[in-house]
DNA sequence: TATTGATAATACAGAAATGAACTATATACT
DNA sequence: AGTATATAGTTCATTTCTGTATTATCAATA
């Protein structure tokens, strides 16, 4: 659950002795890191059972949406936000448990083809039902126009990063 | 940067062959996860050249907000969104540093006392005008009362966890 | 066609995080 | 008081992640 006040109160103390500190940036990155740390150990929970954590379980799912279920590692790392060294790794594990396969592109050499086996899919629709379960729970508190508006903002506030 | 569209496109065919396949809840966990892992990265950044993690920002942040600069290994944990066997760990190291103190608590001989020294202090202070830049970047994109609505939907999000 | 520079991926060593077991103290109950 | 249970922290083995160097291929150009 996970109450916030306590961490408003922090950054309230924290603009008494630092007037610049803006708390409206500070809240919503703290909000941020906590709900992230939420949603990755409860799809670490959920994906126990089935052999995998969660970034397994988004690799996974990022070659399932993926147009012939197959994308390089480079993709692969910026779509789920891991970096190549890691994806790397996970995908060298996903091989080994018969999720996925590896092979060389044919057009360009450098690149690595990284492809749902039939047995990840049928993987995945196994786990899904639970998954969809988590999302909604995750999510019962916002209406579905909420989840709109949360979107844009979410969308808005990532678009300015990097720069 | 980062563009989203890519990740909404699979979202889409997720869909197409997983109907039950929430959209709205998909799109914001996953975006969730894609600002997290870049305030996690650019914070690692700015706090290199003082020596410093994003991890230990955070705990030394919690001690400069909390009340007599002071907190327990649990409590840190919690506001720093941490395991607390991680707590252990990054304490010890800015222990080391000559950051932060530990000692026994008083009244409860089980707890633990962890407390910003002057040096911490005066570091924190060195360090923090990058923080404010950098938390002003990151949401440069929003108006003041963009986030105020943001932050009401994350908390709002927050508080469905758990259950 | 050599050379240079960029891109894709991996390897590997070191750093960071986690889970589970353990120690110590406090609290509740009989 | 004495025992059981819960809480606070740490330790340690394992897992996960990161940064940097390296290999291989491609693209551009002289």
């Amino acid at each position: 659950m996970s109450d916030f006040a306590p961490t408003e109160a922090r950054i309230n103390n924290t603009i008494q002795k630092y007037p610049a500190f803006p708390r409206d940036p500070a809240v919503l990155v703290r909000l941020v890191k906590h709900l992230y740390k939420e949603v990755h150990d409860e799809a670490n929970g959920v994906m126990k059972p089935y052999g995998l954590n969660h970034p397994e379980y988004n690799i996974l799912m990022m070659l399932y949406g993926a147009a012939g279920n197959a994308m390089n590692p480079s993709q692969l790392a910026d779509a789920a936000g891991e970096k190549l060294a890691n994806v790397t790794r996970l995908t060298t594990r996903l091989c080994d448990m018969g999720l996925i396969t590896r092979a060389a592109s044919e057009d360009d050499r450098r690149k690595v083809e990284l492809t749902l086996t039939d047995a990840g899919m049928v993987l995945i629709e196994n786990f899904l039902p639970d998954i969809v379960k988590l999302l909604h729970r995750q999510t019962r508190n916002l209406t579905p126009s909420e989840q709109r508006v949360l979107e844009g903002l979410l969308k808005k506030m990532l678009a300015g990063f990097g720069g």
